[in-house]
DNA sequence: CAAACTTTATTAAAAAAATTATTAACAAAG
DNA sequence: CTTTGTTAATAATTTTTTTAATAAAGTTTG
């Protein structure tokens, strides 16, 4: 059965007036509430739609009607006839999330209610800001897409997670696929055959830690994406913070040290230059150049090619030279998060990315930072966690974003 | 006539339900899309409420008998017969501003069109964190209230402006009057005998420079509070931010420095410890001792009695010496500001405070500080802006505040 | 285990709001 | 100075929504 249709009725942008649109807007508000506070009884969304239950009652059957809502059954009674629950139909619409790597690609589907359907990840692709590499990238998604045993027409929109400058609200990726007039959400769109949008690759990990689980429990948080570069992804008052084109975020071209180290932006004393992944990588060569030893030269004989995840296994298999590299990383992180924590106030700071994996090693000497050069009144309101769902992040925070810009809705 | 009852049945938070509550919604939209766009008229109003013509004629017509709306007379005709426009009714009730600063206040009311009603500035005090103060605070703002010539039940919120952290929600101010159980907002209202509201003074002062003209053109902004301390009020998504408890925008003490002067708060490296008026006012006394001569110094021959003021009028007389220790300032304060740029991607950067008067002086170096430290994509976006209302943006800011606080809406 | 109590669902009457039609007010063209 | 076109306000009609009453489906208590 083919709905999409339906989705596209009540959440495409057709201009209605009177009744009609009233209707469709408490329509999209009954599957907002659903979004959010998972499937309801109809006193429920009569009470928060600000609606008579006649009118609710009438609302659902017509959303039962186009597809897009079914009975999930009666609720426990509490104490007199048990009403019956209403929730969203998965297949009324699919949502695809790619999330585009330097060296790989992770895509995923996740359906109308928001579950993982698929998932490939670590697919082979070299990331240039060529014609060649999107023309590869499209093959890519094409292929996942064919594999999947859904109707193209029931995806109803993806997301591209990429790195750098990404301008979401027009679709232009500054750092990548710069080379047409027309934005890049717009060639996609046209090549992939479904609506296409572009995000930033940390905002959208940041989405996918704050709405991929259960209903996000807290207003005013920070996401940290610790990679080979740094991210990071603000939650301000309930909603992802973009600034006027997008380009909020931006840690890791902030000035932080007085070095005289030329980052790769040009310009010197950028927090990257000490505080990231790639320069996780400099000093760990440079401590063996000068005659460290590591464990992780026994597995890795050539340093050149010695990678991130080297380093971050290194520390996990408790060797002292990763471990105390992180920890010095995570020292000077842990200055700028004070800056970020005295400036935002938030309630938690979500480490996420590569060398979150690195635990209570990156994490403990964070926080103490934190405490040390962040006033105490604020630091206190502010909880240090680990990303709860890891790489997948990626994909998941980009299907849902798909699901969110189409839906305008969580 | 007393219509402050008309406004408080509206604005009130008293339970309603079903039809009533819907029609107080809509009177309540009606008053925000005035307060928005101006005075409208019933087809504007319409259009925005999503209502019909003549249930919106209805409303405007129950807020007329309500004392809220009255017609402005009739628009410049478009063609056809001409429509009555309609607007807020002044008297139909007074905000108070109460900015406290530690040496004196300011203190002004506006009307329920946001029309500047009487304003007295630099009215002498002393602020201490003792029950003195509070007592002598209170005294003053009563007297101002009944210099008014306005009842007193006319006076539908107050706002006080405080330093340091004050949590808005809850009333608590942690820096002032931070004595007694009960939050301060609660003590201020049963001694004024009208409904107080506290505030941090550099948000309300950005919430003045954000809402004190005509509608606001952007939506992502920064205000800069340069005086003795700094303080940073942000603006995102069209809103004041606030973060978890109220104490976002603590921008004085960020670590950017690897100095070893002692803040105030107990830490090292503080950005306000090299870029703020107390640093500022410390460098100058330094200077003249080392033997460097000044203007200043022959207004001022009490080296120790030299302040913030003297050093930003000596700029504005040509002042050889205050005009390089201004423009180092703007320097150090540009790199912190580079880091905000890069992480909010903000439209304006306002400067105020009492900083903000040596204009280019400081505001120059400022701007290549930000080039030089922040990614061009991201700062091309930002334009940095005097403050265009000055001291006023405080009063002006709360009294804003107070009604925003009771009506919410701007 | 039946009566009393609770909560949900349905229905019909009453109320409210949206359409549609009509009248009024004004501007510009001929 | 009349005619025509355009927009606003109001009245009449129709549709939609709410309210309130009732039926249905459970739970709890004596």
């Amino acid at each position: 059965m083919d709905r999409a249709g339906n989705v596209l009725q009540i959440f495409g942008d057709e201009a209605t007036t009177g009744v009609a649109y009233k209707n469709r807007w408490l329509k999209r508000q009954i599957i907002n509430f659903i979004n959010i506070g998972g499937s309801s009884t109809i006193t429920d969304l009569s009470l928060k739609l600000g609606s008579s239950i006649p009118k609710t009652t009438s609302l659902v059957n017509e959303l039962m009607e186009d597809g897009l809502l079914e009975e999930h059954g009666k609720i426990d009674s509490t104490g007199g006839r048990r009403a019956s629950v209403f929730g969203l139909v998965a297949s009324s619409g699919f949502f695809l999330g790619v999330d585009v790597h330097r060296y790989h690609i992770n895509i995923g589907l996740i359906d109308f209610r928001k579950d993982l359907v698929k998932m490939d990840e670590n697919l082979p692709f070299l990331l240039t800001n060529t014609p060649e590499s999107y023309k590869e990238l499209v093959r890519i998604v094409d292929d996942f897409v064919k594999s999947l045993g859904v109707e193209r027409t029931q995806i109803l929109a993806a997301c591209f997670n990429l790195s750098g400058r990404v301008n979401t609200e027009n679709g232009y990726s500054f750092s990548f696929f710069h080379f047409q007039e027309a934005p890049l959400s717009e060639s996609l769109s046209r090549d992939m055959g479904i609506r296409c949008f572009v995000e930033n690759d940390s905002r959208a990990m940041a989405f996918g830690e704050f709405f991929g689980g259960k209903p996000f429990e807290v207003n005013n948080a920070l996401f940290l994406n610790m990679d080979y570069g740094l991210g990071l992804g603000i939650f301000a008052d309930g909603k992802m913070y973009y600034g006027k084109s997008g380009f909020s975020g931006e840690i890791g071209h902030v000035p932080m040290f007085q070095n005289e180290i030329i980052c790769h932006c040009g310009k010197k004393g950028c927090l990257e230059t000490e505080a990231s992944g790639w320069a996780l990588v400099e000093m760990f060569r440079e401590k063996i150049r000068q005659g460290v030893s590591s464990a992780v030269m026994k597995k890795c004989p050539d340093l050149e090619k010695v990678k991130l995840e080297d380093i971050v296994n290194g520390a996990l298999m408790d060797d002292v030279l990763c471990i105390e590299l992180i920890s010095d990383l995570g020292e000077k992180l842990g200055r700028a998060l004070a800056f970020l924590i005295n400036v935002f106030n938030p309630e938690w700071v979500i480490l996420g990315g590569t060398l979150s994996k690195t635990g209570d090693y990156i994490r403990l000497p964070m926080r103490s930072a934190i405490n040390k050069y962040s006033l105490g009144l604020v630091n206190n309101d502010t909880q240090l966690r680990l990303s709860k769902i890891g790489v997948s992040a990626g994909v998941i925070g980009g299907a849902l974003l798909a699901r969110h810009r189409l839906m305008q809705t969580i």
